[in-house]
DNA sequence: AGCACGCCGACT
DNA sequence: GTCGGCGTGCTC
């Protein structure tokens, strides 16, 4: 077994396939399954992974690996497994899956240096770019314009050499440790034979007499309020030992987090988590779907099913949305477990995500709770995976590897034997369906903690406000109830949804908006065009004058933003204090939490946001919720936009009146009648769900049916309709009769840096041949597509991001 | 993905 | 005749 098999960092088509490479002696043993290795590949250097080993190679000119970058593997054997799996699943390379599941920092950073290797001068250009150094980038070469020949002929006479470099970008923070190095005894002795003079030293050695503990250096040295100096002697007697010790960057240092007991669970919460807890028992595979309205106490439900993984000696892997958005569950994790948990998020410099992921790896913790990549945590006897909020769209990773974090939590609970818990108010419509279907078992929440009730949500009919001469975004209602709260010291939620609200076209007089009569899809308008398009069949039409429903001339296409509502919020309100929350008051570290703080201790009466605000939020003094346009999400060109209407709304609402003052919930839309919109003012998920189903069956959609998008783009517009017309009449003929194959259709977004884009979506329900046909399709335009600049062809396989 | 090699046109 | 443009094929 000398010849390890590595995967090299080379993302292409030929190189998706591992190499073989010797092991040299004085690396056996360590060379291994998952370890991380630097091999020569060519003319240069390159990382790879090991992820087999064998007896020998069927390769005749087999390398030595050059170097090893890990002790322990870095990645599990399972975790190897799993990402074999997933190139199969997202038809995209080994390496780029192996990659996806591992910290930022792990990717290898490569360097290309000349080497000048004699005294002797070389081509006079040439010794002028050296300058008297002995090592130069590449770079300085390649942009000086000395020509290639003359580094050429250097080369083959071995005056100077290309040299490579791996340059691994993982820093561990060390920090210096002191420690007796010897027994107490010595230690008494040596005080005695110190002189009476040496006070500080003195004082070092009763320390250490008192406290045998290692000690970081800075904090001894602070205490006994000395310095360096009185320590030195003693490490030169060999009376104590200084060392580095690698710390990890706790992101969490200075917090403080208030421990928690579990709670009595509901009589609701005991029924849902025993069947969850005799799966973890029983050490078996199973998904669960736990539908449990807004405030019902979904999380204690996991925290106690965690607890019972962690007693068993177990670990348990928890996903959020993203976790930045919701320090409170941060709080309740740690303030539960406390050191046990390691968090990963996006807000984490790369630093702290890599000493996070180390916790894990070194079996430090036995919680991981952190967004989509989480799922990738290298434990090795995962108990159970809990998916909150899985609706999310986040949990779907939309660019190179795309993977949905649901479908590789069910992967690894099959292959550990643990149940995996999905959590939601508004399941997705694929995961409820499956539980309706028995695939998944279901578990329902139906009432709120403490004895609350969900608030009492009004529809108020922009329509009728402006009919009535109110042309402002706040209705009177609105404006009313606002006033009413601050009047009573109470605080307010005013939710916007900004995205895509300036692309549909929408009567204001009745609220008719323009629809594809081949999709039930809001049309997009395109400006430049003045034109509405489809984006989902071909179709498209001119820009009404005049309202095809009504006649009205007021039909026009909308636009808003935070900002804006922030102005008039404050002409119509003055004395209120308004906390801004979106993209831009956001983007600085920590600002999200700041802000967030502060609306908690009342330094504002009103936060005003964007989707950051939906989830997750718990003030007891919010009162009132306002919705400023529930139909922005609803137009939005999309075959989800109800079910996202509906979730959002549902969540949005779920943030009023979440502890003894009683909330109210205020929606302004302009479709008051819109199934998704009425549901969700009453709670009604079935019925929304019953309703959305129909829809989805009538126009071919999930879950009756799966979708895979090719997204195909080039600069030439002419050459990417050609490309996915080939690519439709293609899969039109080699798929079964059963499957539509849609396209060639401009993407939403149908220029992108001078790409145009087009799109092709199949709809399908059983197609076992679809991946190979795929794999074919990019086969064939392989060449064309490693060009710069080329052609480019991505395919989903199951897409959430349509545009 | 890079890199070397090699085949072609445009020059000293 | 040589320099350097890019297409082609390979990397254990």
């Amino acid at each position: 077994m000398n010849i390890a098999n590595v995967i090299v960092d080379v993302p292409s088509q030929n190189t998706n396939r591992p190499f073989d490479y010797k092991i040299p002696e004085k690396f056996e043993g360590i060379v291994q399954p998952g370890v991380r290795v630097i091999v020569p590949f060519g003319p240069r250097k390159i990382m790879g992974y090991v992820v087999s080993l064998s007896a020998e190679s069927s390769f005749d000119k087999v390398k030595n690996i050059t170097d090893v970058l890990d002790v322990t593997p870095t990645l599990t054997p399972e975790l190897l497994h799993l990402g074999k799996w997933l190139s199969q699943q997202t038809l995209s390379y080994y390496i780029s899956c192996l990659q996806v599941m591992l910290p930022q920092v792990m990717k290898a950073k490569y360097r290309k240096e000349l080497w000048k290797l004699t005294e002797a001068s070389l081509d006079s250009e040439l010794d002028a770019l050296f300058d008297g150094r002995a090592v130069m980038d590449y770079e300085e070469f390649e942009k000086s314009g000395v020509s290639y020949q003359v580094l050429r002929k250097h080369i083959h006479e071995g005056e100077v050499d290309v040299h490579y470099e791996v340059k691994s970008r993982e820093t561990k923070k060390v920090t210096p440790m002191v420690e007796p190095q010897v027994d107490e005894m010595k230690l008494e002795e040596t005080l005695i034979d110190l002189s009476n003079q040496a006070k500080k030293q003195r004082a070092i050695v009763e320390f250490f007499i008192e406290n045998k503990e290692p000690i970081p250096k800075k904090q001894l040295l602070e205490t006994l309020s000395t310095t360096a100096a009185s320590l030195k002697p003693l490490v030169k007697d060999g009376v104590i030992r200084e060392y580095k010790q690698e710390v990890f960057r706790d992101p969490y240092e200075n917090h403080e987090f208030e421990r928690t007991t579990p709670f009595q669970l509901t009589e609701e919460q005991a029924a849902a988590i025993q069947p969850i807890l005799k799966t973890i028992d029983q050490r078996q595979h199973d998904v669960f779907l736990l539908h449990g309205v807004t405030g019902s106490g979904k999380t204690e439900v996991y925290l106690q099913s965690i607890q019972k993984v962690i007693d068993e000696g177990n670990e348990a892997i928890m996903l959020v949305p993203e976790i930045a958005l919701t320090p409170q569950m941060v709080e309740r994790f740690k303030g539960r477990f406390g050191s046990k948990v390691a968090v990963l998020h996006s807000a984490l410099s790369a630093g702290e995500k890599y000493d996070e992921w180390r916790k894990i790896q070194r079996k430090e913790v036995q919680v991981v709770v952190g967004a989509r990549s989480a799922i990738f945590a290298p434990f090795t006897k995962i108990g159970l995976i809990i998916i909150d909020e899985e609706h999310e769209t986040s949990y779907k990773q939309e660019d190179r590897t795309r993977y949905h974090a649901r479908d590789v939590a069910v992967e690894r609970g099959k292959t550990h034997g643990c149940p995996v818990v999905l959590g939601s108010a508004t399941p997705a419509l694929e995961s409820y369906a499956r539980a309706v279907k028995g695939n998944y078992q279901l578990l329902t929440l139906s009432k709120r903690m403490n004895e609350a009730v969900m608030p009492e949500v009004e529809l108020v009919d922009m329509r009728e406000e402006l009919h009535e001469g109110n042309r402002s975004m706040f209705s009177r209602t609105l404006k009313e109830k606002i006033e009413d709260r601050l009047a009573k010291k109470e605080q307010v939620v005013l939710f916007l949804n900004r995205r895509g609200y300036s692309t549909f076209v929408m009567c204001r007089d009745c609220g008719h908006v323009s629809e594809c009569p081949h999709c039930d899809i809001a049309l997009t308008y395109h400006k430049n065009q003045h034109r509405l398009k489809c984006h989902y069949c071909s179709h498209e039409e001119p820009m009404p004058t005049e309202c095809p429903e009504c006649e009205s001339k007021t039909i026009r296409y909308f636009g808003t933003g935070t900002q804006k509502v922030e102005e008039t919020l404050q002409q119509l309100i003055p004395e209120a204090r308004v906390i801004r929350m979106d993209v831009d008051t956001t983007r600085r570290k920590g600002a999200h939490e700041r802000l967030l703080t502060q609306f908690g201790e009342h330094k504002a009466d009103i936060l005003l946001g964007t989707q950051m605000i939906a989830k997750g939020l718990d003030f007891g003094n919010v009162t009132l919720v306002g919705v400023m346009a529930a139909d922005a999400l609803l137009n939005l060109p999309d075959f989800r936009a109800s079910e996202k209407t509906f979730q959002l709304m549902t969540q949005v609402s779920g943030r009023a009146g979440r502890h003894e003052k009683p909330g109210e919930v205020i929606v302004q839309t302009y479709t008051p009648e819109h199934y998704s919109i009425d549901l969700a003012s009453q709670y009604d998920y079935e019925q929304f769900f019953n309703e959305e189903m129909k829809l989805r069956k009538a126009f071919n959609y999930p879950p009756y049916y799966f979708l895979t998008l090719f997204t195909v783009s080039h600069p030439n517009q002419l050459k990417v309709q050609e490309v996915t017309q080939k690519i439709v009449q293609f899969m039109r003929q080699k798929l079964s009769d059963q499957a539509h194959v849609l396209g060639p259709t401009p993407s939403a977004l149908t220029r992108i840096n001078n790409r145009y884009r087009y799109q092709c979506m199949v709809k399908y329900k059983k197609e076992p041949e679809q991946r190979k046909l795929v794999e074919r399709i990019l086969h064939y335009y392989e060449d064309e597509m490693k060009q710069e600049n080329g052609l480019q062809i991505t395919v989903d396989f199951q897409p959430y991001q349509l545009m």
